[in-house]
DNA sequence: TCTGGGGTCCTAGGACCC
DNA sequence: TCTGGGGTCCTAGGACCC
């Protein structure tokens, strides 16, 4: 299936036949050792010419995704659910989608972003489970730490894919495919949970190859045999190339991969602007892009779809109030600030609006926060005769560090209280320290509840 | 396919400045 | 103040990914 021999010829071992099979005291102790140098990015070769244009020095990439990652993590926490359909996202009744499904489940026509009466109607039969973001971040953190072992480059694509770059660590592994082999067994054994493994000198092949790999399989997009690799798969299939693309490339009888060599780049870009210039290098298998580590999050957010469509204004408020508060305690554990608040309603016409505020102080605590996303929200939602199906807040340009303001006196004192607040919720739950709007908005669900209204999704107690 | 939640990146258009 | 051109910043919204 894969001739690792080439790649084991082109990476001479370093050292002898002990470190064939190494977990690698040495290489943790290479990996502690240079995880405080991040790899120099690759210089982008400037070549567009055919598929077979590949950078001058080779790089080592694996991509290693879980597969469905949120059932399979049920089925193991409850290895009754083996060989059953299972769905997470939610119960059959309630707004939302399936945001993974079991193969099993898959057989019956159900797939992520199903919305779940639908996912219901096909399979019936279906287990379907809400899920517990916790517990899958857990099992995330578990795989993390295991590929952290084996180079520093290791870059999260999501909670349950990463990107791994071999290349600087070349010298303690006499076989990539060999290694990527090993990590994926590793895994496996360590997580109880099953992978799939692709390898290639660049992020776009290395995913690629996963894709081929699935489920729980391995490929290697072999050197030299990148075209061929390339030729037949459908577009769809290359990130970036969504429905909407996919409508317009049909509309040019674009079909595979292999159909877009014929387009000038110069064609792409007037289509898809700067989308364009990467489909014509990653449909010829070029990427440049380096594997990024541990870089501080863009956005925290923080939104939530209600069971039905909400029009009064207390009621969005105090969820409001509820959101604001989940944000905020994501960016004090991210020791961040943010320089930009949005806040987002979607109407019951699903038409979506947002209104954002730049901050010329950053900002992560509570009161700091709610105060803005409250103006943000009334001056969106005024007068407006439609109800909301969905109120979102949104923290972006973030820093690590709040600047000193000369215009404001610096006090800590709302910083105190933060940190205090999430001291008792670390100990007694989310729910034991509330707002005196969420102790409303509480209050409301509790009356509304015991009249068989149930209003929301998310409980307070998250 | 009446469409979640949490992200990333890109673009168009207006304001403002020189 | 019937008015050019370019640069930059900001806002709003959309496509896409898992």
């Amino acid at each position: 299936m894969s001739n690792a021999t080439t790649v084991e010829r082109a990476a001479a071992p370093a050292f002898g036949p002990a470190c064939l099979d190494a977990t690698p005291a040495a290489a943790r102790a290479f990996v502690r050792a240079s995880a405080a140098h991040p790899a120099a990015p690759v210089v982008s070769s400037p070549s567009v010419s055919p598929p077979s244009a590949r950078p001058a020095q080779r790089r080592f990439l694996v991509h290693i995704d879980i597969d469905a990652f949120f059932a399979a993590v049920e089925v193991l926490l409850n290895p009754s659910l083996k060989g059953k359909p299972v769905i997470v996202g939610g119960l059959p009744h309630e707004r939302g989608v399936a945001s993974t499904c079991s193969y099993e489940a898959r057989k019956y026509g159900v797939h992520s972003g199903m919305n779940l009466r639908n996912a219901y109607k096909l399979c019936p039969q279906g287990i379907f489970v809400r899920g517990s973001y916790q517990v899958y971040q857990a099992f995330s953190d578990k795989f993390f730490s295991i590929l952290h072992e084996y180079t520093p480059d290791v870059e999260d694509a999501s909670l349950d894919e990463a990107y791994l770059d071999l290349t600087r660590c070349r010298h303690l592994y006499p076989s990539f495919s060999g290694t990527a082999r090993r990590i994926k067994e590793r895994v496996e054994r360590e997580t109880g949970l099953k992978v799939s493994v692709g390898v290639g000198p660049n992020k776009i092949l290395a995913k690629l190859a996963t894709k081929r790999a699935k489920p729980a399989g391995f490929f290697e997009v072999e050197p030299g045999r990148e075209e061929e690799f390339l030729r037949d798969l459908g577009i769809e299939s290359l990130p970036g190339i969504g429905p909407k693309s996919q409508v317009i490339l049909r509309m040019l009888n674009i079909q595979k991969i292999g159909d877009l060599w014929g387009l000038p780049r110069t064609t792409l870009h007037s289509i898809f602007g700067l989308g364009g210039d990467d489909i014509y290098l990653q449909s010829r298998g070029i990427d440049s892009r380096p594997v990024v580590t541990s870089a501080i999050p863009k956005s925290v957010s923080r939104e939530t779809t209600f069971l039905e469509d909400l029009w009064d204004r207390r009621l969005l408020l105090a969820h409001l109030a509820y959101l604001c508060d989940r944000l905020t305690l994501a960016l004090r554990q991210g020791h961040c600030y943010a320089h930009i608040i949005e806040v987002k309603a979607r109407y019951s016409d699903f038409k979506t609006e947002g209104r954002r505020r730049l901050l010329i102080t950053p900002r992560q605590e509570m009161g700091d926060v709610y105060k803005i996303a409250e103006e943000l929200f009334l001056e969106l939602y005024s007068g407006s005769r439609l109800s909301l199906r969905l109120v979102g807040v949104k923290a972006s340009d973030l820093v690590r560090a709040r600047p000193l303001s000369l215009f404001e006196p610096y006090s800590d004192r709302q910083e105190r209280l933060g940190a205090a607040v999430d001291q008792v919720r670390e100990k007694y739950g989310f729910g034991s320290v509330l707002t005196m709007r969420e102790k409303m908005l509480e209050a409301i669900y509790q009356f509304e509840k015991k009249r068989g209204f149930v209003l929301k999704t998310a409980s307070l107690t998250r």
